[in-house]
Order: C-alpha cells, then structure tokens, then sequence
DNA sequence: GCCGTTTTCGGCCCGACTGTTTTCAGTCG
C-alpha cells in the first residue's frame, strides 16, 4: 500500500470525526499523521517491517497499530465502522469550499444531501434557503464554489503560478506606501503545485492599497476585503490572497504566511512552552502581555533561539530541531550552478542549434553544457542513429574550437527500451562524454517490469545519468509505477547519476524521492531538458526541488566547476 | 490521539472575515 493511500485514509478519518463532532485535538492527530506519511521520503510498508513506525511524527500507539492493520490486511476496521455511520459519500460535501462538518451535517440532517450535486440542486430548488443561517448570501456563494470545483480549481504547477505573480507584482509595485511585496505560502516554498497565491506586504495606508488590488483589472471576483487582507479570483480561476501589516511587522507577516500549517503549528507549540505567544504581528510574552515586533524574519526566528530555515524546507519534518542545534544546511543556490548537463538541440526535437544554445548557456555564467540529444528509439523527435550521432560528435569538436568561455560536453539521452536494453551500442555511447538514459514509452508497465527495466539501464556501466525516472507530467500524466527505493538503491550502488528534471511541468526526481537519494548518497544532477534557449532558464525550479530534498553543493555535480566534472566523468 | 526544558496528565496555534445571531458561530489558512 503506498504512503498516499495510507495518508488518505487518516485524512477520510479525520474528516469522518469533524462531522461527528469529535475533539478536535483528536482530528488535527489523525489530520497531522496524514500529512507526515504523505511527505514521507521512505515508504511506511517498509516502516511497518521494521517496527519503526513510531518515528513518524505524530504517530503515536493508536496510529500505529491502525497502520499495521491496513498494511497488514489492507483494511482497518475503524475506518469501516466509522464510514458506515454516515450517509456513502457525504464527506465529499467538505470539498466544497465554505462547507465545513456544521454545514454538511445540517444539509445530510435536514435534507438529505450526500453529494454535491444533490446540493446543488436543493439550492437552485429553493430548499437550502428554508434552513437557519443558510440566507442568499450563503447559498449563491457555495453555488459559486460548486462551479468553480468543476472547471478546475485544484493545484497547478508552479511554472504557471510564477508568471501570474510577476504580472500581479509588478502592477501593484508602484503603488505609494508600499513596500516589501513578496509571494509567501508554497510558492515561496517552492512546491511543485500551488493551491493559490499568497502576496505579502507592508503599507501605511493598508486600506488603500487593498482597494487597489480588489480593483486590478486581472481580478475577476473578489471573495473577501477586508481592512488587511482580501482575496479575489483572477482570470484562470486561480485564488489571489494579499496580507497587508505595518512595515515593522513584516518579519513574522512573512513567516506567518509562508507556512507550512505544520511547521508553523510546530514553531507555535515550541513557543508556547517558552511562554510565548507568535502570531503574524509577531511573539507576546504570554507573562507580560508585551507584544515584539520583527522587521526580519531571520530576527524572528533568533528571538526563540533558532538559526533562519529556509523556506523550501518548511515542511513540518526536522527543521526546527536541526535549527535548535545550528545544524540547518547551507542549501544549494541558484548561482551555485555552473553548467546544464542535459539538453536538446535541432539535431533532434529542440528549436536552436548547439552554438545558440551554448552561447546563451554562457550568458547564464555557465561554465559548460551538455547536448543529450534523443536517440533514433523515439522516432517523432528526430532521434540520432549511431551514424548521425557520430556526426554530432565532430561538429561539438568544431563549435568548441570555435567558443571560448564554454565547454560544450557529448551526450545523448539514450532510449531505455521496453525490454530495458538501450537503443545505441555500448562501443558508441563508450565514446560520449555523458550518456543519459531515460524511458519514454511503454508508460503503463507493471511496477516490477518498470524497476527491473530502469535498474537493467542503470547496471549498464556506460549510463552515466538517469533522466526524469517517474516520467510524470505536471499536472496531467502520472508517474509510471516503480520501486523508486529500489532504483535509488542501485544508483548509490552503481554510481548513477540521478537528475532532478527543471523543467516545470517534471520536477522528476520529486522533492520527497530528493531528500531519499540523498540520504542515500546518490549523487545528483539539475538539468532543465530545454529545448530552446528560454528554456534554459528553468534551472530554478529544478534548484527550488534540490533545496526542499535538503541539497548542499557538494550533492550536485553540476555546481562543480568544468575541471572537476570533466575529472568525474573520465574516472566513472 | 499525541506528547514532554513546568507535565506520563492535561494540555493542544492564532487570528481574520462573513453573514445575519444584536454578540457570535462557522470556516479558512
């Protein structure tokens, strides 16, 4: 059972408990062990056989033995019973946004509703409105939501999020009295997905500057305005929240709202044992009442004895023990980059030649860049047979001759066929200087077929790199079914490269599969697969990944100057 | 249900916004 469906069930629970009405200490339990499995870098099968099931946070003796169970038998009787107390399906009334546990039991309690469209229904019927505090205002606003869940409404990648922040910023930077905008929540963090946006600020005149952003004319509909916060809908149903706080507050407004919920429900326990009280204005000495203020976040978090955390890491695991100790890593950073190792040219399916994309690699400050081309395996992107490759071979020769201030390594991103052999013979890819390998098709293997594949690629000793493992698409395509312990074991064991894919609709290796390979000493590359000189640019999601699986320099290949990976790459 | 630098029991993060309830409940992040 993978940690996502074991998190989904804890989830159902918590659920299931807010609409009976529960302690809600024991729902935000259930909610908390939810969220730990699913951010989990090792799977908890693997947890269970060893006993160490305990060392989930917020897994305590219950949790536990309900865990056992459902790895065990692959069901829990708990949650059974629990489900067959309500309505089938009324706990999908909560996704509705503005429906919490009172509302829902008091649609399923009055009228029978166990589905949203049996809501919508009695709502355009009339029916909803007969029900106390359920006036106009109410009713057309969760008609609202309901056909905002329908056309899309969930999390998109945050290569699209970034742009319309930009946009957004940029419009509202010139206003007087502004200061400090900065996107907090998980943009700020670098998730892979955003649910919505979250801008941070600081104004004397907070009123005016809410008014201005209601207004702007991107918005499409304002949700909320208030005398600091409001949030509105903008074209292409993305949600935009806008914090406004004095300038002398900005410190904690930040921190606040980068989150994690977790991380900051932990750093406020943490604090309330010391006596002190942290909200977005900053920390109250609970003694005296007497509230501080912090212009900085690095200040804030030294005020409770704790180094800065990077916000990609943020995430409710270590972090805050790590920053008791000052064992926070110095994470990688985008300048830390020195080259791109994986990259597509019109020799195959990119858009510019080998010199264009050198010259802009080296416009980045680059020292060196890799051309991994698609072999002939996959016919729709002009891959290179071992004639034309050998071609290729002798005009990167040429270009390097010709550009100075750039090296240009070989390569090829060698097909992984359906059997896993590889689609170029070994005395050719003997000869290149980086040989990726990566699957392309034969997407819907089985799980064992899948790893047995990959694993038979990377055992190859002429496979330097494996590119993009999961072959997801965000947000659309799946990743394929595979043993990613297993792939990342034998890497640590073969001396395989592991790319984290920049591209922002891959990010693959995923942050949590990072953070394993890591652990695990496998060494790691960030690559962006441009295929054209824009693209080159994308280096940054892929360095935001790097940062939330805890990566310093030393994990990255491609932070080593040109001497040190040729160096490597003649000794593997 | 979890957890421990006051605690193995008794706490558990904190504040904003909306609607309609004239004093606050429900929801959200």
């Amino acid at each position: 059972m993978r940690n996502s469906e074991i998190a989904k069930v804890f989830e159902d629970i918590a659920d299931l408990l807010e609409l009976k009405g529960e302690n809600p200490f024991k729902i935000r339990a259930y909610q908390r062990a939810a969220r730990s499995i699913d951010h989990l870098s090792v799977e908890v099968e693997q947890l269970a056989a060893e006993d160490r099931l305990k060392e989930i946070p917020g897994v305590g003796e219950a949790i536990t033995k309900k865990i056992t169970e459902l790895v065990t038998t692959g069901k829990l009787d708990y949650y059974e019973k629990l489900k067959a107390e309500f309505p089938e399906g009324i706990s999908t009334l909560l996704d509705v946004p503005s429906i919490g546990p009172k509302t829902a039991m008091l649609l399923s309690g009055e009228l029978g509703i166990k589905t949203v469209d049996e809501l919508e229904a009695a709502i355009v019927g009339g029916k909803v409105a007969s029900l106390p505090r359920m006036g106009d205002k109410v009713t057309e606003n969760i008609l609202r939501h309901i056909q905002a869940l329908r056309r899309k409404d969930q999390r998109i990648p945050i290569g699209e999020a970034l742009p319309v922040v930009d946009e957004i910023s940029a419009r509202l930077k010139g206003l007087p009295g502004l200061k400090n905008l900065t996107p907090a929540g998980s943009l700020r963090r670098f998730r892979e997905t955003i649910g919505d946006i979250d801008i941070m600020g600081t104004a004397d005149n907070a009123r005016e500057v809410i008014q201005a952003f209601v207004t702007l004319p991107q918005v499409r509909e304002v949700l909320a305005s208030g005398t600091t916060k409001a949030s509105v809908v903008v074209s292409g149903g993305l949600q935009v929240d806008l914090r406004i706080v004095e300038h002398d507050s900005f410190g904690s407004l930040l921190q606040y709202f980068t989150g994690s919920k977790q991380h900051n429900i932990n750093l406020r326990e943490r604090a309330h044992r010391q006596g002190l009280k942290l909200s977005e204005y900053g920390i109250t000495d609970l003694a005296t009442e007497k509230l501080e203020k912090f212009v900085t976040e690095e200040a804030f978090y030294k005020r409770q004895g704790l180094q800065f955390i990077p916000p990609e890491i943020r995430e409710g695991g270590p972090e805050i023990e790590r920053a008791e100790q000052g064992t926070v890593p110095k994470l990688v950073e985008l300048p830390d980059i020195k080259g791109d190792l994986h990259v597509h040219s019109d020799w195959s399916d990119g858009h510019d030649t080998i010199e264009t994309m050198a010259l802009v690699a080296r416009d980045l400050g680059y020292q060196y860049l890799g051309i991994t081309d698609h072999s002939g395996g996959r016919g729709i992107a002009h891959g290179l047979n071992a004639e034309r490759l050998k071609q290729q071979i002798s005009e990167i020769k040429k270009v390097n001759q010709k550009l100075d201030g750039i090296h240009i390594f070989t390569g090829i991103e060698v097909d992984i066929r359906a059997d896993g052999s590889l689609d170029i013979p070994d005395e050719l890819l003997a000869e290149l200087d980086i040989v990726t390998a990566a699957v392309h098709s034969g997407l819907n293997q089985g799980e064992e077929q899948m790893t047995r594949r990959i694993i038979g690629a990377i055992e190859n000793p002429n496979v330097d790199v494996l590119a993009h493992p999961t072959c997801r698409l965000l947000p659309d395509r799946e990743p394929v079914a595979v043993d990613m312990e297993a792939v990342l074991q034998t890497a640590a064991k073969t001396n395989t490269i592991v790319e984290i894919n920049a591209a922002p609709n891959r990010l693959d290796l995923k942050d949590i599969h990072t953070y394993r390979a890591r652990e695990l000493g496998v060494k790691l590359v960030i690559n962006t697969d441009a295929h054209s000189i824009e693209r080159l640019s994308f280096m940054r999601f892929g360095v935001g990944v790097a940062r939330r699986g805890w990566c310093q320099t030393q994990d990255i290949l491609n932070t080593r100057p040109l001497k040190e990976v040729i160096a490597y790459f003649t000794s593997y």
